[in-house]
DNA sequence: ACACTGTTGTAGCGCTTGCTACACGAGCCG
DNA sequence: CGGCTCGTGTAGCAAGCGCTACAACAGTGT
């Protein structure tokens, strides 16, 4: 049963590129199945319906950036400054950006109430959390972690409205 | 010339509430126009386009929110972890959360392209920055309040995908 | 050879989007 | 009074949206 799900996992790669690189709200049917090499008749056989789709984006794109963060991750755990900076780092960079413009619009659609956004938006923040904390030198690291994401997904915002430099200003000395 | 300019005033604050309570997302020009008791029609005839209406709404609802931010503010300048809670405290309440949405949503439309919102969200960026920066008792002010800011954008983040136990986290002890 | 099942293309539905053409009344100016 | 501009309603456009009905094809089992 469901017998297109080996079909699914052909395009979800192209899928993903195209969300990376042009967001959701530029995501609808047709652009994605140009992008897929199929058409929309086709992505709607391989999934119930577009909020099983993008669903299933997500979580695709969600798992490329778990195997980014591992080749990103410090080779043994840093205090909270050290870790900080190197994240920070991270992040801005033109590989990782695009996650986080996608991330950015899940958490603002799942404040807008869409349940589904809401949902997948959390399951990648803990991840991110966890991931977060595994690198963590610190005798309090469920706070530390807390305030690192904290300070991470602040920059997140605030480069997203060309505030980087303010980003910086906060990061220089003391994290 | 610019004659409908009074007209605008008019209905701004209804179409800032609509904004405000539905998102920009669903925004289009017909449930705006119903909002504010008029028609797509007269919408348009009163600004240029929708980019020019949603430009006028948000400055609207930014001024609007300044209004509720001098409410909020310190009665005199604090130190920096004061501030820190005080201001998290206010960002979370239910008359402020709206503006915090709608400030996302600019983000997110700012990181995918968006010019207007790109400008509109800066600058509402930095007005919130000074604001912040005005109520901070610090020998490092600039530093300080950058740091404020990321931090207060962090929760905001945060608490639209259901992490708000997290932010608790992070600022329970230490700023 | 036949029927059946899974896959695909074509075409289109009903709806929403931003925006516009056109007509009609109200008020002002000569 | 006659015309003219300003404001507004009605109606509709082309494009895009998610989604679907239908037909045709391919492959397989009998």
């Amino acid at each position: 049963m469901t017998i297109p799900e080996d079909k699914r996992a052909l395009i979800l790669d192209k899928l993903a590129d195209h969300v990376l690189a042009n967001g959701l709200s530029a995501s609808s049917l047709r652009p994605l199945a140009k992008a897929a090499g199929t058409s929309d008749r086709m992505l709607l056989y391989y999934f119930a319906d577009k909020g099983e789709l993008v669903a299933a984006v997500l979580q695709h794109i969600a798992h490329r950036m778990v195997t980014l963060m591992e080749g990103a991750a410090a080779p043994e755990p840093l205090p909270y400054d050290a870790l900080l900076s190197r994240l920070s780092a991270a992040l801005s960079d033109p590989g990782f950006a695009p996650y986080m413009r996608v991330f950015l619009e899940v958490a603002s659609g799942s404040a807008n109430g869409d349940a589904t956004l809401s949902q997948i938006g959390e399951a990648i923040g803990r991840g991110f959390l966890d991931w977060g904390k595994a690198q963590l030198k610190s005798d309090t690291p469920d706070i530390d972690a807390a305030r690192l994401m904290v300070t991470l997904e602040g920059t997140v915002f605030l480069r997203a409205i060309g505030m980087g430099d303010v980003c910086e200003r906060a990061l220089r000395l003391k994290g």
